[in-house]
DNA sequence: CGCGTCATTGAAATACTTCAACGACCGTGG
DNA sequence: CCACGGTCGTTGAAGTATTTCAATGACGCG
């Protein structure tokens, strides 16, 4: 248990995750039976329609929540990534599947655990709303990314939301007019980004060509991306986003 | 106080919303502070943006729960019938407005009152979980209509959940493959189901006039349609649609 | 009756997808 | 070491769905 307490007190998930709403004993409980369980990239965490049989707390990379159509087409519906939750307690069987979107480390809690524990505990059963709350935002800020704004504007909606959440790792700090030519790791791979997008693979490589021709960023090696001008990125998703961002940097 | 009591054991809201996961005194003690409120269609009930000083309890009549982009279009980014509960406890500021779409009656009870229950009841918080959680279901199958749906299936997805609606209103039950020649009264005007769908209202009236053409349905006077063959909307969709709505079924 | 809102319909424009080919990268096996 | 196949990303050309612009019709209300 010592050990366990150890690990916990540098967790990267402590700070935001659902351990930050423990107190130091049932933080010592809930270490005692959990374990970390890494995931390669493409690797089911659980499938769409399963009752998972524990939840993760994300330590590391990048999990796409995704839902199929009958064709086989697929949506992704949220990312999930250091600090976030995968799961819903008391809520049964998973709606969407949870995949690992890059090699991604998770710390695994037996059901029963928390389930047992937020049943105890206000703070546990308050941080789980909260943070269902924040994912219900963030879903519908999706819905208006993807019901009102062109391919163009998506695109750079994704390359801004990816920037905004370095900027967030990095400082904690999450405003995004930031100083020019930063340096992107995308964490997604073209298909994996027109799948959040709701558009074509290709449909992606071209703008993100075209923004590259016109000089707002360059496309580096691998998933880099360099982008050059971000006001003009913010230009093209109006200010919509930005509000949004910056709101959603104040509940995280 | 009795005469709240009395009001609350009729009330259409009392199964299904928040007001379900109180004891008899909670309810009384909610029901004294709680008082009716009618909007007219098309009032705004709370702004984006706006710390809403109370919450409510849909009646009856539909809210409609939008965002809106900065050059001025709209996105509805959900819809709040009887039993659904308006404004979220504990996170702020609304980040989408609540307008009526048509006339609105809400229970409604003062921020405070709400807060203070939810301290103290385990139940109270558990339903506020719950209810966010099914809310974000929902938005997520949104998210899957608006990203990979065509505007045909859009618009058959909506003819179907105004269907299962229906059904489940009278019924309780939501089986949808329901017999035929069902005659609905659409809760929405072309406009808001083109900001609901992600759609223009011509596109919207051209695919309802497409599925007459078909003998799908009928228009009738004023939102009123008639659904003929209710297999021909769910093949529109594929099994997805269905799937998601029996489920949704479930948990309601 | 006339005005305003809402819905329908047509024609042209456009954004996105689909189909198809090609190039870059990477690991594997000869 | 190089050739090979596979995945991934890019690009072109054609096709299609949806939007935009514009006009007209239906309905309700003063």
């Amino acid at each position: 248990m010592r050990k366990a307490r150890l690990v916990c007190a540098e967790c990267p998930a402590l700070a935001k995750g659902l351990c930050s709403s423990l107190n130091a004993d049932e933080l010592a409980r809930l270490g005692a039976v959990s374990w970390h369980r890494r995931f390669q990239s493409g690797k089911a965490i659980h499938e769409e329609g399963e009752i998972p049989p524990a939840f993760g707390a994300v330590l590391s990379g990048v999990v796409k929540l995704m839902k199929s159509m009958p064709d086989g087409t697929q949506q992704i519906v949220g990312l999930a990534g250091a600090g976030d939750f995968l799961g819903r307690p008391f809520t049964g069987e998973a709606r969407a599947a949870a995949v690992a979107a890059s090699e991604v480390e998770v710390c695994w809690f037996p059901r029963a655990a928390i389930e047992a524990l937020a049943t105890e505990s206000g703070a546990v059963k308050t941080w789980l709303y909260e943070y269902v709350a924040g994912e219900l935002e963030k879903a519908q800020e999706w819905i208006v990314l993807l019901g009102r704004m062109t391919a163009e504007q998506k695109v750079a909606a994704f390359l801004l939301s990816v920037l905004r959440n370095k900027r967030f790792e990095k400082d904690g700090d999450s405003e995004l007019p930031a100083e020019d030519d930063v340096t992107l790791d995308l964490p997604l791979s073209r298909t994996e980004m027109a799948d959040y997008l709701g558009l074509t693979i290709e449909t992606v490589s071209r703008h993100i060509a075209r923004l590259r021709e016109r000089g707002i960023l360059t496309v580096g090696s691998g998933r880099t991306v360099t982008v050059h001008d971000t006001g003009a990125l913010l230009d093209m998703v109006g200010s919509a986003l930005t509000t949004l961002r910056a709101k959603e940097a104040l509940r995280a």
